[in-house]
RNA sequence: CGCGGAGUGGAGCAGUUGGUAGCUCGUCGGGCUCAUAACCCGGAGGCCGUGGGUUCAAGUCCCACCUCCGCAA
């Protein structure tokens, strides 16, 4: 049970891997893009080009799938940011339990975005954590984890691919353990450190703040990118920035002054004094698509002097 | 039939009430400077997305189509 890019990669392990795969659970289709035209989940589109069944039910709540569950008759069900809370049928139902494959070290960043989060907070290393399934949210017995390192400049998009490695790789050695009888349980309560939860991502996060400092808005940039993006405004629109680097001090100007915009891009003036300095270098204005800083300035999209975030 | 923007020399853009196409950058050649994303001079490079239509005349108006993109979900 999966539905974006990054539970493919998983789902992608276990196939080659040679397991019986009974169905593949994920999202409904939904309207999307321009023209709302319907978009089917990644999952499915992987699963449907090698033939596994495909389920999209709208509801798991009802109980109308439970008798499908049952029909499907699976040892083990292996989930993986499938998009829905599972009801106690269903998490009871497999021989073996359901595994979920988690964005995080558990039990930091429980929840539904723990890889932008983590790259928000600025954290430098993160990893994937397999565990069995229980009634709370990402709170059940952890079994393997997998550390990755965050490069300082890594964004969303890169990470995420390397995440979805290696959650591929813990999908397959969870199992191999799982086969073997050596795969231990660690309840999340036994770890020192704190539960965090990594919220969903909602639009009022991906404005930018130039008053908090270079570094944080910098984190925010990458991972926010490629998708859904940071945000401010140039003279009235919308201006997504898709990548930036930190750009040392200088004098206090007023947050979100454009202190200079060139050739090298637009470096702008951040934090509670305005002396720090947030260099964008692509961006996304509104009704355009990518496009680097300078070409920007180019266009006449910002000149130096003009205060972004309105 | 969700809303909207855009397709103009390599890049980003401007093109007024329709009348032989411009800007910034890059590029090429030359010059200047100890030197710089420096500066100066000069050059190359555009069937203005496609197909129709209106007109003496269309990048500029009308119609259709193609492509790209943003918002919203």
């Amino acid at each position: 049970m999966g539905t974006p890019e990054f539970a493919v990669e998983p789902l992608r392990a276990l196939y080659a891997s040679g397991e019986e795969i009974a169905a593949v659970v994920t999202q409904t289709d939904k309207p999307s893009g321009r023209g709302h035209r319907m978009t089917p989940p990644p999952v499915k589109v992987y699963a449907e080009a090698r033939g596994i069944p495909v389920y999209q039910p709208a509801t798991l709540r009802d109980g109308s799938f439970q008798p499908v569950i049952e029909e499907l008759a699976p040892e083990l069900v292996v989930v993986s940011a499938y998009g829905k809370i599972l009801p106690h049928g269903i998490i009871a139902y497999p021989k073996y339990g359901c595994i979920n494959i988690h964005g995080s070290l558990l039990p930091e960043y429980r929840g539904a975005a723990p890889i932008q989060r983590a790259l928000i907070d600025g954290r430098r290393t993160t990893g994937i954590t397999s565990m069995l399934m229980d009634d709370g949210l990402d709170t059940g017995d952890m079994l393997i984890r997998h550390e990755v390192g965050i490069g300082p400049d890594e964004d969303f998009g890169s990470l995420c691919a390397r995440m979805a490695e290696a959650g591929a790789m813990v999908v397959i050695e969870t199992l191999e353990a799982l086969k073997a009888g050596t795969l231990k349980r660690t309840p999340q309560s036994e770890s020192d450190i704190a539960p965090t939860y990594a919220a969903k991502i909602v639009k009022e996060d991906c404005v930018m703040d130039f008053s908090l400092p270079a570094q944080k808005l910098h984190d925010l940039i990458r991972g926010l990118s490629p998708s859904p993006l940071a945000r401010t405004s140039a003279r009235g629109k919308l201006l997504k920035v898709v990548s930036s680097a930190v750009a040392g001090d200088g004098e206090p100007v007023k947050p979100g002054t454009a202190v200079r915009a060139g050739g090298d891009g637009i470096t702008v003036a951040c934090g509670a004094g305005g002396n720090g300095r947030l260099r964008l270098l692509s961006v996304i204005p509104e009704g355009r698509g990518c496009m680097s800083a300078a070409d920007f300035v180019r266009g006449r999209g910002v000149s130096e002097g003009d205060v972004l975030g309105r």
